[in-house]
DNA sequence: TCGAAAATGAAAATCATTTTCATTTTTCTC
DNA sequence: GAGAAAAATGAAAATGATTTTCATTTTCGA
């Protein structure tokens, strides 16, 4: 009989994957403060999470995000999921963008190209800051 | 008779547009070490060059990248050089992109947003990698 | 149950970037 | 021009996010 898959690291992996379906591009540390609240009984650690981040980042379940603001965020890297964002250089709010421009150009790149993720954020001022 | 325009910072911040022109997507060290090589005469530090790019950043004369590799990459934020990228995450192989996906939704966003820069750059495997 | 392989956390290390601070350079005023 | 105030500079230290190390614990197949 075939093994079954192995488990190992999913237990952690998991626990970070469930904390991006609850908090949106959130930074290592975010998830380490949500998971320490909802998971009361489960010990984790930093390390552990950002262990956890690049092993999902690495089989494109998670993609990273950088907002210029020295820390990278992460979001599930899932078609139902899909959006991008409007950082605002000034007072750093973050809005969800929508739109997408990607669909044209993944067919003009897909034979020289194998798009694990892609990223789009625009940065400028926001409505209240400009 | 108006004072002339204050040339305050405007040496370090000229040579650090100078090497952009020069390096296409450069870390700040990268810029440093050019400047070493072609500017002899110039005694620029590694801080100076970081003010300059910060100063650069915040007039929306350069834009800052973000490879997912840990620093931060500079590029002049002018019309004429408008690219995207292609990141390889096997190899670090980047493909410079000519296409722009910018320019539809610029249009849609402009009443609430004002737009200083944008990044979009897609991550995959490379020709060779894939 | 045993043992190998992998996962874990705490602490230390790393490394890009920023801050501090004393010194030098620039610019404005007289 | 000379002198003073403001800003720029570099070296060194500080910061802070992320990674590595390493000793211990957990997992899982045999």
């Amino acid at each position: 009989m075939e093994n079954a898959p192995s488990l190992r690291n999913v237990k952690s992996q998991n626990a970070v994957l469930e904390a991006l379906h609850q908090v949106n591009h959130a930074t290592a540390s975010e998830i380490l403060d949500w998971l320490k609240v909802t998971q009361k009984n489960m010990k984790v650690s930093l390390t552990s999470v950002y262990r956890a981040l690049n092993h999902l980042v690495a089989t494109s379940q998670v993609k990273p995000l950088n907002f210029n603001d020295g820390q990278v965020r992460y979001e599930l890297n899932t078609h139902a999921m899909h959006h991008h964002h409007m950082i605002c250089t000034k007072c750093n709010l973050i809005q969800v963008l929508d739109l997408c421009p990607f669909d044209d150009i993944a067919d003009k790149v897909k034979d020289t190209f194998s798009i694990q993720y892609h990223n789009f954020e625009l940065f400028g001022l926001c409505g209240n800051c400009k």
